[in-house]
Order: structure tokens, then sequence, then C-alpha cells
DNA sequence: AACATAAGCTACAGTCGTGTATCTAATGCT
DNA sequence: AGCATTAGATACACGACTGTAGCTTATGTT
């Protein structure tokens, strides 16, 4: 209901999809403060009429470009992996980051003119739906659980993860997936008093919780 | 040597200092996409083509107003307090990423047209002033002092502390003074093998380490 | 088949930033 | 005091983006 062949002319949904992903594409190439209608028109082949005929700003266009956008996958904890399932979330993470909207976001977070106008609404549906929570769905699932002391998942833990992620992209060194496992090993698991598996120098029996001082 | 009074027109590097104080504030203002030789200008009060005369673009002045922006004070492990220094270091972090040359390096690192002109030599002092330097410096040194087992100063956990600055930047609430102490406590420390001197909250008497199992 | 809707096209005046080119006059040096 | 520098003040043509407006015509509906 959306491609049909011989069409010349698109509308609605269709329209505005491409528009979409025009603004998102457009933004990660130029950035916030050079997104422009003309810019977003050549780059989804449509005039700025259509454009102004929705939208009064680019950076309006954008907001609801992300407001569309696909949330991410929930990170889902599952077996009895605490471990694992952090590298998953952390995963999930980096691969948002790295797309379209999660681009987006990151230009839209850090551009003084636009971060004020995407309070509320969007805060909420781009936040809540992803923006610190991906390990802290897991740590909540296994503190539950008594898999660490409850105490320990405090608002810093639950950041940590998330923090050495964003650290990287903003290097310009995206996390690979090594790194997210010594992220995890080296960072999250000592900060809930557990120790990694095993390895050379941090000769740790297994995932035994090691209570603190 | 640079303000005697009756004088009406600055030369050399009185007005060169006056235009690199212009373009921070103006990049903080609008953000880099929207830089301009005319705002940049205007703000300094000085004619576009005195602009033109030495740099080539908004983009330029803005690199040569960092790099010649005063680096921040290196973080000094005095005593033999390694939880104190870390906060310290971090305090100079954010005190550092709070100032208009922090600010300006964060909005420069964030563009994508500008990420990548600013290679080389200003990646270069830029960052190896402070970058990821704060707490490194300091767990450096104490680690050469046998403070904590050395193999636990990995990469990851030299970049722990600045990552939750940069995230909680970020989410647009600069970590007060006590997060800083609740990053170190909680996530740094622990991620050393170590733990924050008095268990429930944070009674901040005994400053010293304390040793894991 | 006729109609309402909305996309596509084109044009326009207005604004802002760009580089460049003059000209002037203040400043520092000798 | 005289001179070389160089900031400051225009002015200019050019291009990019802006809103708006008017027209044409594809599309889905009835």
């Amino acid at each position: 209901m959306s491609d049909r062949s011989g069409r010349t002319r698109r509308r609605g949904d269709d329209l505005i999809n491409a528009i979409h992903t025009a603004v998102l594409e457009e933004v990660v190439e130029v950035g916030v403060g050079r997104l422009t209608m003309d810019g977003i028109g050549k780059r989804a082949a449509t005039p700025r009429s259509t454009l102004y005929r929705r939208w009064s700003d680019p950076v309006e266009v954008l907001l609801d470009a992300l407001y569309h956008a696909h949330p991410v996958e929930e990170p889902t904890p599952g077996a009895d992996d605490l471990r694992g399932d952090l590298i998953r979330a952390l995963k999930l993470m980096v691969t948002w980051t790295l797309s379209p909207a999660g681009r987006a976001v990151a230009a839209i977070l850090t551009d003084p003119l636009s971060a004020t106008k995407m309070s509320e609404a969007l805060q909420e549906r781009v936040f809540a739906h992803r923006g610190g929570t991906f390990t802290s769905t897991v740590l909540r699932h296994y503190a539950e659980r008594g898999a660490f002391p409850a105490g320990r998942l405090t608002p810093v833990v639950a950041d940590i993860g998330e923090a050495l992620v964003v650290k990287r992209l903003l290097d310009g060194m995206p996390p690979s997936d090594s790194d997210l496992i010594d992220f995890v090993d080296q960072a999250i698991l000592p900060a809930l008093g557990l120790s990694a598996p095993s390895s050379d120098s941090d000769r740790a029996d297994a995932a035994t919780p090691r209570p603190p001082a």
C-alpha cells in the first residue's frame, strides 16, 4: 500500500516518510546548524512549498522525523545471564546510536539553538524508550532477583555503560564488541560488587558476587 | 601591555584576542553550523576584511581560538589521597568543560563538517592537555605507588570518570560536587578493586583508600 | 466521470552571508 | 617627524536560503 509502481507522485505517508528520511540523512551530513528547507527539499526531491505546507522550519521537520522514527528494541533480560544481557544491551545501544535516527538525536542534543525546542514530548519519547535505559532495564531485572546487592544499583552505576559508549562515540571510535565486553567486565560488574568470569591479570574464581569490605 | 587607555584602534595580539573571545562566545551561542564571518566580526566589532586577512572561513577562526586557548590546569596528584585526587581531577574537568573553550570543543567535536578539519595539531594540543587525561594522570601516579593492582588500570577504567561527566553534560545536567564523589566511590574505586570510605552514604571523613579483600 | 485534495512546478522579492577591493587614518618604529 | 603597517569603514556583485503565491495536474474518492 505504499509502493504501487506506475505512480509519479507521492502522497501522504509515502511522501512524509521520504521527507523524514531526507532530513535524517541531511542532518547527519551537514549538522543541525546547516539544515535548510532547500537542502531537505532537494534531497527528498520535493519542492519547498510542500515542506512549508507542513512545517515552519527545518528543525521542526527534524523533530517530526525523530518523533516518528522507530524506537529501538528494548533489551529483554532472558536467561540467568547478567553479563551476557549487559553486553547485549550495550550492543543494542551502539547499533541504535549509529543509525540515522541515533546520529540525528546526537546532533540535536548538542545544538545550542535546537536543544531547547526538543523538550517535553520528544524528550520523553526519545529518551524514555532508549536514552539511558539500555543497561538499566537489565540491571533492574537482576537486582530484583538478587544477583547482586540491590543497594549497588545507583543512578551512577546505571549510567556507566552508556557513558562509556557515549565517550567512545564522541572520540570518533565506536566501541567494538570486545570493547563492550571490557566495559561490562572492567567497569559495570566491579561496580556491582561482582567480578568478571576469568582473565589473565584478574583471576577471579567465577561470576560469584564478591561483597565489598 | 594590552589595554593602554586612550587607544581607539586595536592591533596585533590585542585584536586577535578579542576575535578569539568573540568566536568562542559565538559558537557557544549559535553552534558551529551557524558560525559566520559576519557574526564573529559583529561580536568582535571588527570588519570582515580584517578577519579575511587572517583566516579563510569561520571554522578556521574557531580552530585558531582553540589552539590559543589556555590549556587547563593539570591535576597534580599530591598527598597520599587517591580518592581526593580523583575527585579534584574530575572537578577540574567539569570546570574546563563549562568554560567557553570547553564548550567550543564540544561543539566542534559533534559537528560533522568541522570535526574532520580539527585533526592533527589540534587533536594533540587540545586532547593531550586534557582530553581523557584528567583522571588518568592521577591513576597512573597511584598505580606506580601500588595503591591498587596495576593490572586494574585499563583504558576502560581510565575512561570511567570522564565518561560519566560527559554523559551528564550531554544530558544537560552538569555534575555537582557530590555527583563527582559518587562517580569516584561508586564507579572508579570499585573498578580498581577498592571500596569507598564509608559504605552507606558518603561520609567523607576518611579519604584513605581501603584495599579490598 | 466528476470532484476535492494535495503534490509538483515556477517565479519572485527580500534577506543574509560571502569575498574582494578601495580608501582612511590610527599606531608603532626608527 | 616621517614612514611602513594594518585596523577600520565602506561599497559591490554574487549566491544561497527564505517565505509566499499562483498555477497545473496526478491521485483517490464518490
